[in-house]
RNA sequence: GCGAAAGUGGCGGAACUGGUAGACGCGCUGGACUUAGAAUCCAGUGGGGAAACCCGUGAGGGUUCGAGUCCCUCCUUUCGCACCA
């Protein structure tokens, strides 16, 4: 081996080395256990990004390490080759989407093989393959003939310069992106897909999956929001029929139809139909009902925002009592959940509440609780009341301006009177269900929650005007994009046959790749050599859909057709039986619900389809944290911020001593920048390190340590220079120590029964730490405690200095453990290293090493004494020492009888299993040394 | 607004099952080598104290022989919220 480390000969020998034998391709072994370890595909945005490189890094290491562990290891890759910045990039430079996105491809491809993954390019996807998205378009089609797919007007933000509908992402502050213009809610026919059929399974299943991070499977159950309730109908009056022309009732869906008695108003979403039915003759209602479609529907913005409303003039019947009760148009309402209605009970719901006493809606009570749940409902209020009683506040006011704004009117509230109703100011007990009996309820009064709602479903049931229900938040996913740059939908508008399904036989229908997006709506629209077609029924001619399928279509399944790249006839075989499921899947926390929820969705609808024999797609999933870097930046004379990259900036001390940043502009100017603290790695920012200038200072080894190094893979990963050096050392060290020993010659054979005690020593730390590895590896995934047990062996082998015969034989065992346990993340360091140490065999092919357990015993254990939980001395007695020796030895420590005061003050001895620790407890504090 | 996660030295982090707080790395300080610098190597490095010791894991309370870890409340930060991927 050369004496000192070059990263680049050493990785371009590895990688070479890989390819000429196919190291990675792997085949379906029947008997042989698999392991499929699969990292999120990247978009192919053109370069390589940090977040890449520790997501794919944290798969490698998991994959080299299995494939050491004796698995048939998969680690395919591919491209989430759709979607919208495609058609930005050609807006802005004209060229097409589809050049744009597989020269990108090319690029990211080169890029990850310099990093060293271990990943099977014979397997290799990318989505805007006609061959990848013919099988979206077959599954589309067979899910339509099931009723899984159908279609529905769907609301979209609306561009009315550009005349295009635009992303979420596009509107800002209700405004395009590009043009500025004031965005509109527009109502377009739109495919769904009847995700909300297998709500109960989805939701069921988070429980079998043991390998999911806990917040995720939380995040997935809140998402799909199962609720039980009930679906009440409340009859129209006169006015509403003669509006509407016809019979009929509001259908609200909620889940305290025990409050029912307390309804004041009924609130609808601004396209309800009883709403448009009201506004035809209302102009000044027309207005508010455009001003509501205006706003966002995004939950956030209609959580935070006021609360408005306008009545219709409206009303509907109470089922119990036949009073009318006033329809209003409300902004805190949706159509797109439950009803698009929901029945007013302000006296038990926040929302109505504030809602009621906005509009001057009387408030009524319709359910008390017992004076003891109301007294344990906040303790804050009590604690700050207790201590106010105490005096722990000099005045009631001085209390009330120690407690943040929010809590002080609850404070204020609960100094008056905690207990009575009052329509003035909400209480938190208002909407409490535990302890709650009804009262005004007519024949309902006097019962508790769930009896009421029991007896009044029972009896809406009888009356055909309601029954029990359960509702998903979940709502079904639109699926339609009205974009060039995505799978078509398989559809042809016909004048005389309407909607047709393209036969399976004309499949795919190829999206042409050379059209390019203006901004000015989908090019699709626009292209007669797409849209012509004849219809399949009649033979006439037709046109085809222009709207894409959303991009999660895509990335739904891509995992699967990996065991099956090549498949023509089918979307997936009996390899895909072999692979799946995925054992390992690892991916940003930002995919915690809707792609991974979708996959899971698209799984179930293969497996009823007959296609798959499993649940679920993803056995364990790692949700990798975010890259982080500085943010610095500097407020221009127009308003707007200029970000400067942290590789630019330096830090000194002004006279004052404080620490200021500067940077020097590209004619030679010095500015003053602000520090603006951590930041995601984004263009936006300006904070970006690029991986392939790391690569080529440091190579890749270097950036893949440093990326497993810093950080747990869960939490966020903050970038630092000097991190990036000290990783770099750590791998010349490592090489120096190696190259140095085997300079030497040859090791002698190892003879483990004639060691002396710092041989066994070492031997001991080596086989310890090898064992901390593979625990942190293989169970844990913690890479970083992993790197870190290397490091205190590579420590340890460096004091170590004992040229012996048996010391060199210790030691070249030392290092081999240390290349092995880092082969999985420098692989190509290791690979040298491993040749070096004398091994004709590559390391990639090497298994993990055995712990050898006879190396880890000890003659004697050091154990730690306490008294009353304070550390006061170490006593060292023989292994497997029993409790009472044990004992004897901490009481026979003077230092620790010191803090006893003789042995008549022990009250007991604690001695922890397996803990290496023992607490004296004695009956009050001793030691003559506390008063100084 | 709702939901989720996280707060430990100067910094990134470690402490896995309630059992020695600060592993490992960075930075810093001192030293060696060098004409000098870079690199490398050695030693030290939570705070206070001359020491004995004392204090320390966002804040306050609790459980326990023992709490960074468990329970309650609060504060702060970050992330997600359905057409970005």
């Amino acid at each position: 081996m050369e004496e000192h480390y070059d990263p680049a000969a050493v990785e371009r020998a590895a990688q070479a080395y890989w390819e000429q034998n196919r190291s990675f391709e792997v085949k379906e072994e029947k008997g042989r256990e698999k392991y499929y370890c699969l990292s999120m595909l990247p978009y192919p945005s053109g370069r390589l990004h940090m977040g890449h490189v520790r997501n794919y890094t944290i798969g490698d290491v998991l994959a080299r390490f299995m494939r050491m562990q004796g698995r048939n290891v998969l680690q395919p890759m591919g491209w989430d080759a759709f979607g919208l910045p495609a058609e930005n990039a050609a807006m802005s430079n004209g060229v097409p989407p589809a050049q744009w996105t597989r020269q990108n491809i090319e690029h990211m491809r080169t890029q990850l093989k310099m990093l060293g993954f271990g990943i099977d390019w014979s397997r290799e996807v990318a989505t805007c393959d006609p061959g990848y998205y013919r099988w979206n378009q077959w599954l589309f089609l067979r899910m339509l003939e099931k009723g899984i797919a159908y279609r529905k007007t769907g609301v979209v933000n609306w561009d009315p310069v550009d005349k295009t509908v635009l992303a979420n992402e596009q509107v800002i502050e209700g405004r395009g992106w590009r043009t500025g213009a004031l965005v509109e809610k527009r109502e377009i026919p739109t495919y769904y897909l009847n995700i909300t059929r297998y709500a109960d399974e989805l939701l069921g299943c988070l429980e079998r999956l043991p390998g999911w991070p806990e917040r995720v499977r939380l995040m997935q159950a809140n998402w799909i929001g199962r609720s039980e309730g009930c679906e009440i109908s409340f009859p129209y009056a006169p006015d509403t029929r003669a509006a509407m022309t016809a019979e009929g009732a509001l259908k609200v869906f909620t889940t305290r139809a025990d409050t029912l008695f307390g309804v004041t108003f009924m609130a609808i979403a601004a396209e309800h139909p009883v709403a448009l039915a009201a506004a035809a003759s209302n102009p000044v209602l027309a207005a508010f009902i455009e001003e509501c479609r205006r706003g966002s529907v995004m939950e956030a913005d209609v959580a935070t925002q006021e609360k408005k409303g306008m009545r219709t003039g409206l009303h509907v019947l109470h089922p119990f009592t036949g009073k009318p009760i006033e329809v209003w148009v409300a902004n805190y309402v949706l159509m797109g959940y439950g009803e698009g209605a929901v029945m007013g009970v302000p006296g038990h719901d926040e929302r109505d509440f504030e809602f009621a006493n906005r509009n001057a809606i009387e408030i009524a009570q319709v359910v008390d609780v017992a004076d003891e749940a109301k007294e344990r409902l906040d303790p804050v209020v009590r604690a700050c009341a207790e201590a106010w009683k105490h005096g722990a506040f000099s005045s009631r006011d001085g209390m009330l301006d120690r407690v943040k704004e929010s809590d002080r009117q609850t404070l204020q509230t609960a100094l008056s009177d905690s207990k009575s109703f009052t329509p003035n100011e909400w209480r938190p007990w208002y909407g409490l269900k535990e302890g709650a009996r009804c009262v005004h309820s007519g024949e309902f009064s006097g019962l508790e929650f769930q009896a009421a709602v029991d007896a009044i479903a029972g009896i809406l049931e009888q009356r055909g005007l309601g029954r029990k229900r359960v509702q998903y938040r979940l709502r079904d996913w639109g699926i339609s994009r009205q974009r060039y740059w995505g799978c078509p939908i398989p559809l042809i508008h016909c004048e005389s046959c309407g909607e047709v399904p393209v036969p399976d036989e004309q499949l795919p229908v190829v999206l042409p790749e050379d059209l390019v997006p203006d901004g000015s709506g989908n090019p699709l629209a626009k292209s007669a050599a797409f849209l012509e077609c004849t219809c399949p029924r009649c033979g006439r001619s037709a046109r085809r859909e222009t709207d894409t399928m959303d991009t999660f279509v895509d990335s739904s399944w891509y995992y699967m057709r990996y065991a099956c790249p090549d498949q023509d006839r089918a979307m997936v075989d009996e390899r895909a039986a072999y692979w799946l499921p995925v054992d390992q899947y690892i991916g940003g926390i930002e995919h915690a619900i809707l792609h991974l929820l979708y996959s899971r969705f698209w799984t179930k609808v293969m497996r009823d389809l007959g296609m798959l024999a499993v649940d679920e797609p993803f056995t364990n999933l790692l949700t990798q944290g975010m890259v982080l870097n500085h943010v610095y930046s500097q407020a221009g004379a127009d308003g707007r911020r200029r970000y400067f990259s942290p590789a630019d900036v330096r830090s000194r001390r002004d006279a004052a001593g404080a620490e200021v940043f500067e940077t020097t502009l590209p004619d030679g100017e010095t500015i003053r920048v602000d520090y603006q603290g951590l930041g995601k790695m984004s263009k936006s920012e300006n904070n970006g390190v690029d991986p392939q200038g790391l690569i080529k200072r440091f190579g890749a080894d270097t950036a893949r340590l440093f990326t497993m190094f810093a950080s747990p893979p869960e939490q966020t990963l903050e970038w630092s220079d000097e991190g990036v050096q000290g990783a770099s050392r750590f791998i010349r060290r490592l090489w120096s120590a190696v190259y140095e020993h085997v300079d030497r010659g040859q090791s002698p054979r190892l003879e483990t029964g004639a060691l002396t005690d710092p041989q066994r020593a070492l031997r001991r730390a080596a086989h310890q730490g090898l064992a901390k590895a593979a625990d942190d590896i293989g169970r844990r995934r913690n890479f970083n405690t992993a790197i870190a047990a290397s490091m205190e062996l590579l420590n340890s082998v460096g004091r170590f200095d004992d040229p012996s015969d048996q010391g060199r034989a210790v030691r070249q065992e030392a290092l081999e453990i240390i290349t092995l346990m880092l082969a999985p993340i420098i692989p190509h360091a290791a690979h040298e290293l491993w040749r070096g140490l004398g091994h004709a065999r590559a390391v990639v092919d090497e298994p993990w090493p055995a712990v050898d357990e006879s190396a880890l015993s000890q003659d004697s254990v050091e154990f730690v004494v306490q008294v009353n939980g304070k550390l006061r001395g170490r006593v060292r007695v023989p292994a497997g020492a029993d409790e009472t020796a044990i004992r004897e030895a901490a009481l026979a420590d003077e230092h620790v009888m010191k803090f006893v005061g003789g042995r008549a003050a022990v009250k007991r001895v604690i001695v922890v299993p397996g803990r290496q620790i023992a607490n004296v407890v004695v009956a009050a504090p001793a030691g003559g040394h506390q008063d100084g």
